[in-house]
DNA sequence: ACCCGACGTTAGCGTCCGCTAACACGTGTT
DNA sequence: AACACGTGTTAGCGGACGCTAACGTCGGGT
């Protein structure tokens, strides 16, 4: 629709990225995008619901692009191949959405963190049973730490810039099969 | 020292941790130690002042901790083994310092900000170094860009504690040494 | 006995911030 | 011509926040 409230929305996710949610004023959104200030609640209920549809969208296309790929890959290891290559390119090329989403999601509304939440939970299970279907001695506790972990190496990225776009790419993909290949040890609490 | 300061950085690293440093008030902060309000500026001088101490001591134990264990170790693959374990042991015994370090760096003042970041910029050196020790084919923007990635493997850890403290722990190790090693690309799954 | 420094309290200041109110303007429909 | 509607503006309210001021209490050194 609107190309305005994109606009809005890219706008904050990159100052929020920056300073905090809290950080933020209305009136420095409004700059960001050439109005000034109240005219953001013509598209937006509150600076609350700004970030909640961000969070919301974010989870959204996490989610679908996982359940897509598991739905065309019935191969275990290429399927976590594509995951992998899949969360590389949106924390590539979204890095203000990705720190917007590791950093402040404790800013969301009660209502809006149990939404995103659940989205991202449904998203953690696609990988934890791409992971268990690869490497089946993992129990499923270890997988989703696993899981969890390999989300903070990928999702690293947007703090360390050195490599190009595809030279990072690469790299990341690489380094997060052989640390999820690696973590099959005699793991064991 | 005064065990009152410690006390009270370690309630707003919590409280920082959880809201961000903008969702904190100092109200908030004093009652969390069991005083209320403006009491804490007979510790400290400012709210930013917390915050520039608090990322401040940690970046110095971080690179002390670092430089330590290269002088004791000469052998590269052992070296780079403690200088994991003893961010993988920092990471989990330190979870809400981790996270304040990770996502409020923006909120510092700009001196303070510029000292924080020398400190972290000499760790990752030291990791940068003893990266290209054990993998000399690496060059040295992939190595510093690996060693990112690691951090953000390891520091992942405040936000997913399903298995128990030294699980964790092995399975981080092993997770982040695999990384590094698949880091080259000669490693395929 | 006295004072002083450390540490706490409450009251209140100035400012910022999210949001609403009231109004203006351009466009498309009737 | 009249109107509704979408979108923008400025003014301003109410509350929160960081911080200071002024004052109280108490324990240790002289």
């Amino acid at each position: 629709m609107s190309t305005r409230r994109e606009q809005i929305l890219a706008a904050a996710a990159e100052l929020f990225a920056r300073h905090g949610f809290h950080g933020v004023g209305i009136d420095e959104i409004g700059a960001a995008v050439g109005v000034s200030g109240p005219a953001l609640y013509r598209h937006f209920r509150s600076k609350d619901a700004m970030l909640g549809e961000m969070l919301t969208s974010i989870s959204e296309v996490l989610l679908t692009g996982g359940l897509d790929r598991r739905e065309r890959t019935e191969d275990p290891a290429k399927l976590l191949g594509e995951l992998i290559a899949f969360q590389v390119d949106f924390a590539l090329d979204n890095p203000s959405l990705i720190t917007v989403q590791e950093r402040n999601l404790g800013n969301l509304t009660d209502p809006d963190r149990r939404r995103v939440r659940a989205l991202q939970r449904r998203y953690v299970e696609v990988w934890v049973q791409a992971v268990r279907d690869t490497a089946p001695d993992l129990d499923e506790p270890t997988a989703r730490a696993a899981a969890h972990a390999v989300f903070g190496l990928i999702n690293s990225t947007p703090h360390s810039r050195h490599l190009g776009r595809d030279g990072m790419a690469t790299m990341l993909r690489e380094m997060a099969a052989a640390a999820l290949a690696g973590a099959g040890g005699e793991t064991r609490r």
